[in-house]
DNA sequence: ACGAGCGCCTGTCGGC
DNA sequence: TGCCGACAGGCGCTCG
C-alpha cells in the first residue's frame, strides 16, 4: 500500500496522536508479541521480544517508505510494503484479523502492525546505517536541485517510470504517485531518462514534489480495504482512471504495463515521441 | 546497466 | 451461485 505520503501520515499520527489515540512519544513498552514469524527481519524472535520491554519511545520518523520508531536503546523500523498498517488501540481490545506484531505499552494502549499480505517487515536495530545506506535522496531534499536531478537522469539510460520507482535512485515514490507525477509533468512513462532536457527534468522534479505534497495534505490515499483515513484517491488524475477523459485534454486515459506495473497515462498529453 | 520473470501472501473483482 | 484467473499501493532475487 503505502508510499511516502501514507507512511508520512502514519508517522505523524503516531507522533501527534489522533482523536481516538494518544501520541506514542514518551510511552514505555511493557511487552512485545510477534504473531507471524516472517514479519520480523532482524533479530530473532526471542531477542526481539526480550529487548523491547522497558524501552521508551523517543522519536518517530520516516525515511523513504520506512517508518522509524527511535527507542531509548534501539531503533524499531517498519516497512509496510503492499498492505501494512500501524494502529493504536486499547490493549484490551481483541487483536485484529491480520495483526502480525503487537507492542503493549504500560499506558494500556497497544501498537498493532496489521498486514494482510504478510509482505511487511520489522527490524530492531542499533542504527539504520546499513539498512538505509543504498537509498536515494528524499524528493524534498534541498540537495536535489533541478540541475542535480538532470545530471543523475543523464547518467542513466532507463525508462523513466521504473527509474522513479527505484528506491536507490530517488526514495519514496510508488506506483500511484509516479503515474500522477509523470502525468503532471507531461512525460511518457517509457521515455528514456537521458532524453530529458534540463527543462523536462525541472518540470518533473516540481511535479514529483507537488504531487507528494498534495498527497500528504490529503493524508494519503485510501483504496479498497487497505489504509483508511486519506482522501487523495479523490484527486487521482490518471491512476485507476482508465477510459475516463483526461482532465487536461479530454482524451481517454490509457492503461498499459511498464516494468510489470499497471501504468496509467494520457497518450495525448504524455507523448513518447516528438521531442 | 537494464529489463523480464518470479516469489512472497491474501483478498477482491469480473467473466463464464 | 461457484469457480478461476487477473490483479493489487513493494521489493529482492536470478537470469540473459
Amino acid at each position: 500500500m503505502p508510499e511516502l505520503p501514507e507512511v508520512e501520515t502514519i508517522a505523524r499520527n503516531l507522533r501527534r496522536g489522533t482523536n481516538s489515540a494518544p501520541s506514542l512519544i514518551g510511552q514505555t513498552i511493557q511487552k512485545a508479541r510477534l504473531l507471524w514469524s516472517r514479519t520480523l527481519a532482524e533479530p530473532d524472535a526471542d531477542t526481539f521480544q526480550g529487548l523491547l520491554p522497558g524501552q521508551k519511545v523517543v522519536e518517530i520518523g520516516r525515511r523513504a517508505k520506512f517508518l522509524t520508531i527511535t527507542l531509548s536503546e534501539s531503533i524499531l523500523v517498519f516497512h509496510l510494503r503492499m498492505s501494512g498498517d500501524l494502529r493504536v488501540e486499547p490493549s484490551e481490545s481483541p487483536l485484529a484479523k491480520h495483526d502480525r506484531m503487537a507492542l503493549d505499552f504500560q499506558s494500556g494502549w497497544r501498537l498493532g502492525f496489521n498486514d494482510t499480505r504478510k509482505f511487511g517487515r520489522v527490524w530492531l536495530l542499533n542504527d539504520t546505517n546499513s539498512l538505509f545506506a543504498a537509498l536515494g535522496l528524499e524528493p524534498d531534499d534541498p540537495e536535489l536541485t533541478p540541475k542535480r536531478f538532470h545530471e543523475i537522469l543523464q547518467q542513466r539510460k532507463r525508462a523513466i517510470k521504473p527509474l522513479l520507482l527505484d528506491q536507490h535512485f530517488i526514495a519514496g515514490l510508488g506506483n500511484i504517485y509516479t503515474d500522477e507525477a509523470l502525468f503532471s509533468a507531461g512525460i511518457h512513462p517509457l521515455r528514456s531518462s537521458e532524453t530529458l532536457d534540463q527543462e523536462d527534468a525541472a518540470k518533473l522534479l516540481e511535479a514529483i514534489r507537488s504531487t507528494l505534497a498534495r498527497g500528504i495534505e490529503a493524508n494519503g490515499a485510501s483504496i479498497d480495504w487497505v489504509y483508511r483515513g486519506g482522501s487523495f484517491q479523490n484527486n487521482f488524475q490518471v491512476y485507476q482512471q482508465t477510459g475516463n477523459p483526461c482532465p487536461r485534454c479530454g482524451q481517454p486515459i490509457n492503461k498499459t504495463t511498464v516494468g510489470q506495473r499497471g501504468t496509467h497515462f494520457c497518450p495525448n498529453c504524455q507523448p513518447l515521441t516528438g521531442e
